[in-house]
DNA sequence: CTGCAGGGGTAAA
DNA sequence: TTTACCCCTGCA
């Protein structure tokens, strides 16, 4: 496979991109670069000065897949512009994590990465994840010594025990999981008419999924289904909103509330930038 | 070394 | 509104 290389390419830190909360597939190298799955694609990518590097990929490909899947097309410049008006808190978030994009992942996906999220950390839901995908996904490549698998289909979830789901990292929630793989099948769902539909209908339509509630809903709207006003509130965005904007203890309803009215069509990536600023700097802690 | 508190969204009591 | 859920990390 060969390489595809972008010269001088702003707002686009793989750091910021990757470790922002938004996916669990993708893992530091030991030489800075990081290597992930998505659409059942294995890739590479690397920041070298003001160059980034995308390996194990070709034109395309590159094309057709990769260059949605980092939102290439988006002006973050102008976003970040945007968000930084008026507002010294997030002057300092924008500049913390500058080079975030939100990613364009997959609907069903998230879906389940997100009810494996809950009540639980990040290196547990990437371990989740990883063996998830290694049990019941498809294999797709060897790469740097390492045997890299897609995301599981469904019905795969379907073809044993409950309990089986119950990889390390999953615990309580392998019924969850059971239970939303069971209602996608039979009912036939396509989470991509979500789309289509106003906020409050999208997020609806997801919280009738087992282990689904008002944050993990949040996140699969803003990471898969287009929705950059959804402002998920998980404990450091509780604590960061806290902190700077509201110096009380808040109900997270309240929050998700003020933050949407605050950031509007622009609160996914403001959520984002402030996740990572909070996370990072361990705001309130 | 062993043991135990801490952390984290949702469902259900 | 409160509690249980699971399992790793960190610290005593």
């Amino acid at each position: 496979m060969e390489k595809k290389i972008i010269k001088r390419f702003k707002d686009f830190d793989p750091v910021h991109i990757f470790e922002c909360g938004q996916c669990f597939r993708w893992v530091r190298q030991e030489d800075g670069s990081f290597t992930g799955v998505a659409g059942g694609k294995v890739l590479n990518v690397k920041k070298e000065g003001e160059d980034i590097i995308f390996s194990n990929t070709d034109e395309e490909e590159f094309q057709n897949f990769w260059r949605n899947y980092f939102d290439l097309d988006t002006d973050y410049g102008k976003i970040k512009e945007e968000l930084r008006k008026n507002d010294s808190v997030m002057d300092e978030a924008v500049d913390f994590g500058q080079g975030i994009r939100i990613l364009k992942q997959d609907p069903w996906e998230m879906l389940i990465s997100f009810i494996i999220s809950a009540n639980n950390r990040i290196p547990m839901i990437m371990r989740g994840v990883k063996l998830l995908s290694e049990k019941y996904g498809e294999f797709i490549c060897d790469f740097r010594g390492e045997k890299y698998y897609s995301f599981p289909a469904p019905e795969k979830f379907l073809s044993g025990e409950i309990s089986d789901i119950r990889v390390s990292g999953i615990g309580f929630r392998d019924k969850y999981i059971y239970n939303t793989a069971s209602k996608f099948v039979d009912e036939k769902i396509d989470l991509d008419l979500l789309r289509n539909k106003d906020f409050d209908d999208m997020k609806k339509g997801l919280m009738q999924f087992s282990g689904v509630g008002p944050k993990v809903s949040n996140c699969i709207a803003l990471f898969s289904l287009d929705a950059l006003d959804a402002f998920p509130v998980d404990t450091w965005v509780k604590k960061v909103m806290e902190y700077f904007y509201l110096h009380e203890d808040t109900d997270l309803k309240v929050i998700e509330d003020f933050s949407r009215k605050k950031f509007g069509k622009l609160s996914g990536y403001a959520q984002q930038y402030l996740f990572y600023y909070a996370r990072e700097k361990k705001i309130g802690k």
